[in-house]
DNA sequence: ACCATAGGCAAGTGAATGCTTGCATGACAA
DNA sequence: TTGTCATGCAAGCATTCACTTGCCTATGGT
């Protein structure tokens, strides 16, 4: 566990997703895009950030949720939590729980 | 900056040999091949270590110094504390500072 | 000097990855 | 129902990446 979240994380135009939500949480896929092209200046196409999304929803990172035809999505920080204490809090209770991914 | 980062703790080997420097710092390439190998059951060439070594130094994240003909890998784990910051605390003092990677 | 050891450099290969293109599905409005 | 909007699925393409192979440099022991 934790491999997909590091995999998730190796794109930048995926953390540019991440920081998108985390400015502000529950935009749906045509928001992103929108944003990502105007405030980042990357000119992506609809599927290419759908898939990022679908990246970063395997890795628990984005968290979605339905209404009608539109599809929300929020930031879910807790596998970065997680992840951290590996390397850097080697003795916290619980950080051994991820210690062979 | 912190995109070498991202991209050397994409690799689950190169994440496997951060655990190795964790544990213990000062290991030449032919120590963390071998304990790569017995240990985590990874049989991997010198070469493939070395070009792992080589990303994870580029990151910052690996330290090294000669001595005579050898030469020993520290970890560093000052990278991975700046990059928390980013979705963790976004509002710590001198997280600013990397959020357009 | 000789040889073994520790490490470095560079080209080549197969697989994974990001992105595109084209078509399909489902929800709402007229 | 018909049309449109938001999203999903799948094949194809170009690049990147991890790993190998082969040769080279340099240090230390004998």
């Amino acid at each position: 566990m934790g491999d997909d979240v590091f995999r998730a994380l190796a794109d930048p135009t995926r953390r540019r997703i991440l920081d998108e939500l985390a400015e502000r949480d529950g935009q749906s896929l045509f928001e992103l895009c929108g944003r990502l092209a105007t405030r980042h200046g990357l000119g992506l196409s609809r599927q290419a950030v759908s898939q990022h999304l679908a990246v970063l929803e395997a890795a628990d990172l984005v968290r979605t949720r339905r209404e009608g035809r539109y599809k929300f999505h929020d930031l879910n920080t807790a596998p970065l939590e997680r992840i951290l204490n590996r390397w850097l809090r080697p003795d916290v209770p619980g950080s051994t729980a991820c210690g062979s991914t």
